[in-house]
DNA sequence: CTGTATCCATGGCGATACTG
DNA sequence: CAGTATCGCCATGGATACAG
């Protein structure tokens, strides 16, 4: 957080949030992550000892506050954090419309469930429990399989069977489901050229069940 | 660039944006730099290495675009680079309501003449040559005194004594100028507590030739 | 669950000089 | 004017282990 030697408050707000990973953790934060390990998971690839470091920071800069519930500690955004919300959200357009291309190493099947998990709209699912489950072609076997459990309003997302009956399974690339997920591949199409393929009783359902991230809504450049 | 390994759009973007000096490199194309020795007055504490670095990744990207005109390069921003003009936008607007305190390394009297020169309402300057005297008393004596000429609708800043009549003097701590030049700062309640003083037969006009940074009229939190 | 403590390698970046 | 070239530091941050 070396300083930039400027006035101006485009270099002085970017002294705070360029570092890496920082506007990572307010993007968690603005999805709703309240805990250190919630933070995590929304950014495996970040070292704890970081992920501490960086809390610290945000809350010296009045960005964060931590608080104490029953000994457990909890990270919410301050109004100056909750103002980034219209700035995390530009960047996310801008990359959406911008930076197509994603890499090998971007396609984390942990991460994707991790977001499909709090952004499911569970008003158009049954009552009851309905299990989802997705096999994934290309990836490591160990984490090809995932199963998303939703009972009555409560979400929970499993990488060993649960053993429960299925709803429906989908049977696809990981890149393609997540580009699916990002609104990169519309879903009737995709079907149609069986880069993705749906069984199941409620197969016909998990189109709409599914969704797709907030940003997949951003207009595309032409 | 190293990537986050996640094919959020917000990191996607990161990955490109939050390297150290790319945003501002950017905040300069967009205030209309085009030339490279422009874009290194924009920030002077960068390293022309790095400049160079860095345009070269924007250009890699798509955000930037570089063309030769008579052996000149310039320097221009893509649709795509454009379009981040609400970010930051944003990232300025966020700056100058949630970090108001400037260290001492933050004021360049340097930095503050050139964002002048560059967004001076030259229409209500009078036509012919106006020239404008800057004193700042608490900063060394070779960066003490500053001058602004106005000669039809062409703005220079000069370091050294140009040698015309000035129409006005105005003199003040430089973290004072800078206070009012952001809007942090009123004209009229500085003059009154004899923060500034402004000499010459055109004192009273100075506040209104000066004008504000565009990021002044941003409302600050109560 | 919520972090801390350590260690270490890397490479980013600052500084400076120089060139066509 | 518009960059390259070179050098070397040190801080960043990745990895891992461990603790209250």
């Amino acid at each position: 957080m070396s300083s930039y030697g400027q006035f101006c408050p485009v270099a002085k707000a970017m002294e705070l949030l360029d570092e890496r990973w920082t506007l990572l953790v307010i993007r968690e934060l603005l999805a709703g992550s309240t805990h250190f390990n919630d933070l995590r998971r929304g950014n495996p690839k970040m070292s704890p000892a970081l992920l501490s470091k960086r809390l610290r920071t945000l809350e010296r800069a009045g960005v964060v506050r931590r608080e104490l519930h029953d000994g457990r500690s909890s990270y919410t955004l301050t109004p100056a954090g909750e103002e980034l919300r219209p700035v995390v959200e530009g960047l996310g357009a801008w990359g959406i419309r911008w930076i197509g291309s994603l890499g090998e190493e971007d396609l984390d099947p942990h991460l994707l469930l991790w977001d499909i998990h709090r952004t499911i709209p569970l008003e158009v699912w049954p009552s009851g429990r309905t299990v989802l489950g997705f096999e994934f072609a290309d990836v490591a076997p160990r984490i090809a399989r995932w199963w998303l459990c939703v009972t009555d309003g409560d979400v929970d997302v499993c990488d060993a069977d649960p053993g429960f009956d299925l709803s429906a399974t989908v049977t696809t690339r990981l890149r393609t489901m997540i580009r699916l997920w990002r609104g990169d591949l519309r879903w009737p199409g995709a079907l149609k050229e069986d880069l993705v393929s749906i069984s199941g009783v409620a197969a016909r359902d998990v189109p709409l069940w599914l969704g797709h991230m907030k940003l997949a809504a951003v207009e595309r450049p032409a």
